[in-house]
DNA sequence: ATGCATGAGTA
DNA sequence: ACTCATGCATA
């Protein structure tokens, strides 16, 4: 149910579009910087055009970055980007952002999140092997030119509903991480017989599994995915 | 740094 | 309904 996908996968495609759920501080420098993008698309990859090239070739190919898929090259890769992240003195969100300026098609920006998900190895392997020359590209390019500009946070408006986090109670957290040990992916009656007992929105368990699961995979956790 | 959530793509 | 990449909100 869940194999083949170990392609290059799809990691820029999300529009990022609250639009009417949490309209707050999101229209103007996003909207501007996607909407300078060369490749609009809605399957764009950068590695799109690369797979097709090597539809007819061997098992293996030899250009562009590496494709190498080793954890510990990973592992490496994101210590020394950390490093030298610091070293030129740019937050998390700062190179998320910055993402952006790199003009890569089909790469627009990330969040402090996803960075320091990537520093952190809790990313799956896959996307750890997507985002790796990414980043790369804008360590070189910034460590090439060290003297920049920073763009500042438009930190505006006033007045949008922001979403609220829900939060899940110690006690519910160890039942859940209890049936987790037992069953990770519980039916959908089961879910609800679980969100019952723990006095759980039903979606709010559903997505507690899914999320548990999720992080299961990461490179960084204890994974065995590859 | 991490918890809960969204949404596209898929099976 | 799930996976996967990703993000807002928050600790």
């Amino acid at each position: 149910m869940m194999s083949m996908n170990s392609k290059q996968p799809h990691f820029a495609m999300h529009p990022t579009l609250p639009e009417h759920k949490y309209p707050s501080l999101h229209s103007s420098s996003e909207a501007i910087r996607r909407a300078c993008l060369p490749t609009p698309p809605l399957q764009s990859n950068i590695f799109a055009s690369l797979d097709e090239t090597l539809l007819g070739l061997p098992a293996h190919m030899g250009c562009m970055s590496d494709v190498d898929a080793d954890p510990r090259d990973l592992e490496a890769f994101a210590e020394r980007f950390k490093q030298r992240r610091i070293k030129l003195g740019v937050t998390q969100a700062d190179v998320g952002s910055a993402l952006a300026n790199l003009k890569i098609p089909g790469v627009g920006s990330l969040s402090q999140s996803t960075i320091c998900r990537f520093e952190s190895l809790t990313l799956s392997h896959n996307n750890m092997i997507a985002l790796k020359p990414i980043l790369q590209a804008w360590l070189e390019e910034a460590e090439g030119a060290q003297r920049e500009k920073m763009n500042k946070p438009e930190l505006f408006n006033g007045g949008e509903k922001k979403r609220k986090r829900t939060s899940i109670a110690a006690p519910e957290k160890r039942s859940l991480e209890a049936y987790f040990a037992v069953q990770p992916r519980p039916s959908s009656e089961k879910i609800a017989a679980i969100a019952e007992k723990l006095d759980l929105k039903k979606n709010v368990v559903r997505v507690w599994f899914c999320n548990q699961r999720q992080k299961q995979k990461s490179v960084g956790g204890c994974a065995i995915n590859y």
